[in-house]
Formats: C-alpha cells, sequence, structure tokens
DNA sequence: ATTGAAGATCAAGAAAAATTGATATATTTT
DNA sequence: AAAATATATCAATTTTTCTTGATCTTCAAT
C-alpha cells in the first residue's frame, strides 16, 4: 500500500450507493450462483418490470453486474472484479497507519 | 457457512447506506489512524457543524463509529467490528453455491 | 406483415435523504 | 453568574432516489 493508492472518493460512493437498497442486495442475491435472466428475477422477488429494470441499471451502471442480450431474453451476472473493488475498499478503511501503512489518506480531499 | 447464515437485509442496507456517502467516507477515513474529536473533522473537512453533526449520526446509527464524550469534546473512533461485519456481507455476495456454499439464499427473502 | 413477449426507457409523482439556519444543552472559562 | 465553546437537535427546504404506469424497441412466432 503505497501513496498512489489514493482512492476515488466518487466511485466508491457509487459502488456503496448500489448496494444499500433492498432489491438490488437481492438481485445479487440470486445472482451468486451464476447468470439469470431478468423474468427469473422477476418471478423471484416479486417486482415490477420497470421496478426490476431500474435496479438492474443502477447496478449495472456500477459495473456490479454485467448483461448480455440472447434473443429475446436478458441474462445478467455478477461482476466479480466489482466485487474485490469494494472488498478493497472496505480493508483499506480498516487499515489505520498505526498498522505501518504510509497511506495518510485513503481519498484524495484536497483542492477541489 | 451453513443455512444458519441468513443475513439480516435490513442491517446490510443500513450499513451500505452509511458508508454511500463522500462526507461519511471522508470522516471514516480520518478516522483510520485512531480517534478524532469532531472539531478535528470539522477543520479538515469543511463541513458546517450540523451537516457533520448529521453525518456522525448516521455513521453512530449504522454502528460504524463509537463516540466518547470528554468534557465539551465529543471524540468518534472507527468501529472495527461493523467493519467486519461489511466485509462478511461482501465476501458472502461474492461465494456462489457453485463454490461449494449449502447456503442457497443469503438474505431471508419468503414470507414477509 | 401482424401479433406477442421480454426488456428498456421515460415522465410524473411519492418518498427518503441531505443541507441550512436556528435553537438547545452541556461544559468550561472568566 | 455570565460569556463562550463544542456539539446535538430541530424545522424548513432542497435534492436525490424510488416507484408506477405508459410507451418504445427488438426479436420471435404465426
Amino acid at each position: 500500500m503505497t501513496d498512489a493508492d489514493i482512492i476515488d472518493v466518487t466511485r466508491a460512493v457509487a459502488l456503496f450507493h448500489a448496494l444499500s437498497d433492498e432489491t438490488r442486495l437481492e438481485i445479487l442475491d440470486m445472482l451468486r450462483d451464476g447468470e439469470r435472466c431478468v423474468c427469473d428475477l422477476q418471478d423471484v422477488l416479486d417486482a415490477a418490470q420497470s421496478r426490476l429494470s431500474f435496479h438492474l441499471k443502477v447496478l449495472r451502471d456500477a459495473g456490479l453486474v454485467s448483461d448480455r442480450r440472447e434473443g429475446r431474453w436478458s441474462y445478467y451476472r455478477v461482476n466479480g472484479e466489482a466485487l474485490a473493488e469494494v472488498h478493497g475498499l472496505v480493508r483499506a478503511l480498516g487499515t489505520g497507519a498505526a498498522a505501518g501503512s504510509r497511506t495518510r489518506q485513503l481519498f484524495g480531499r484536497c483542492c477541489d
């Protein structure tokens, strides 16, 4: 961990925000063991179509899921890299200078 | 990881929501290497007093920080357990059934 | 070509969260 | 006791996010 590891707060906020909703967490939960079409999600969570679509978009915009079109179905899957990114953020937040890190600030907060 | 590990979605949402704000992340960042009084935070982040107080309350309500009163100062510090909780959540989200877990659902989503 | 199904997008309204300024509560200093 | 300081809380407003219903698009089947 070096000074180069300054993290983009905006990105962090986007990730956490995408995770901060019940429907979206349930979607991610359903996607844990592989991809699913929207119709499946719709059946299990009982959410109106446009509502589900909205939440999928939030997840997609945050990069937490990717989608694939096949015929008239859309299949969504979790994006492991984004989860790893969140993981890294959480770990970083728990890493104090006391632990020997040379990073003073996680987020660049100067001069904006 | 067993079936007993069904997680409270509401709690998860509260945690992620608390983390989904720039000011609050900066506060946590500042608290990484130990406790700080509100006045310190106020100096560094330049946030109006009531605004800062509001965000500290959000963090406190989510259990992400604890505070200690000393004279007229309040000192806040990160609550490592809550961070661990977030950590666990993120890990769980990335753990598919494929990985051998017997847990079908992370969040209880039935019958409410 | 028409119909139908899956999903995305959009506009309007509802709900939740954040900001601001004011006031309140302790606590310390004078 | 009065003044000052640190912080919390509250009410009003603004901003952001979510929901709903409608419409649009694309692909497939007839």
